[in-house]
DNA sequence: GCTTGACAGTCCACTGTGGACGGTACACGA
DNA sequence: TCGTGTACCGTCCACAGTGGACTGTCAAGC
């Protein structure tokens, strides 16, 4: 078992119905999207090893070879035991502070220009968590989804605030 | 040319001097690991194709295998124009929000216990940073490397204050 | 009817992770 | 001085993750 696997058999837990490959990829970017992202082509693969364990089980293939998989009881269990057993460490990775870490051989105006973009995605990203956030607020939403919610603001209101520190010569523009 | 690669030309050239896959390792651990890993096997495996491309060269092998390398000309302005050019976007992977996204099938106890440890982690490696800033203050480092740690410092402090801001009923303890 | 586009799934090449493995130098104690 | 343990150099492998190319299929709209 590894986090994309406990992931897709959580969507399918919490969705309570049958799910197909492709129903599972767009509902892993819109409901963990933000910091799990799953490719369609693991979906696929995860999904045929999950069946293999028993974890999940195909139902009657439909239209274009569409194949609804449920959870089965084993699977239901085994994913939440994975969670709160063997949940690994978070990764970070960001390329523009490798360009940053060699900034002392590369020309200011370049560099100011990637930190610029990256500045401009960070506070679009932002706004659209805040406005992701006013529509939760009627929704009635569990305060768990509001707590991933609010972590992603977290990080990038961190990031926003980093880019402001930056020293003068490097320091976003406009 | 990818991300790995150019943070090892990037080490290579900065360095000034001829390293082998061993030193890249180690080095790149601890200038760049907080925000870009490398693994050993990756190293190796990108300094094999790198020397294919004839981005570097080794010298003579010494002691053990090693085989120190030397950045080509070739090798230099390509990483450089990689970094400016070809920057790919961050990526953030939290499993802990992996659970807490299907925290309302867990036991809250549990959810705590793993919210309580992760802050931990978060809060010991914040400390270490702080260290580091200390040590940094007196040395004469470049500012490109204070701005790395920098945000490294912002980032752990953003999680943390999302901790604090969790509902009771997961909120970690003590 | 026919085309066109969206969709379900397959496949592949490459990148990234972690550990096992074999060989070699070297330091240190018997 | 002679092992011998240990740390180190590099190789290799299996698996996880990414992104795009590709096939076949359905369905809507002309």
């Amino acid at each position: 078992m590894n986090a994309t696997a406990a992931a897709l058999l959580g969507l399918l837990d919490t969705s309570g119905d049958e799910l197909t490959g492709g129903e599972l990829a767009r509902l892993a970017q819109t409901r963990i999207g933000d910091f799990w992202t799953v490719t369609r082509s693991q979906v696929y693969r995860e999904l045929a090893t999950l069946e293999q364990q028993g974890y999940i089980k195909a139902g009657a293939t439909g239209p274009r070879d569409a194949r609804p998989y449920r959870l089965t009881r084993s699977g239901r269990s085994t994913y939440k035991r994975w969670l709160v057993e063997e949940l690994p460490a978070a990764t970070v990775r960001v390329p523009l502070l490798l360009a940053l870490a060699f900034g002392s051989v590369l020309p200011a105006d370049k560099l100011r220009a990637l930190v610029t973009a990256s500045r401009d995605e960070h506070a679009q990203r932002l706004a659209g968590y805040r406005e992701l956030e006013v529509e939760l607020r009627e929704a009635d939403v569990d305060p768990y989804t509001r707590a991933t919610l609010s972590f992603g603001m977290h990080y990038e209101e961190a990031v926003l605030r980093w880019f402001e520190a930056l020293p003068a010569d490097i320091a976003p523009r406009s």
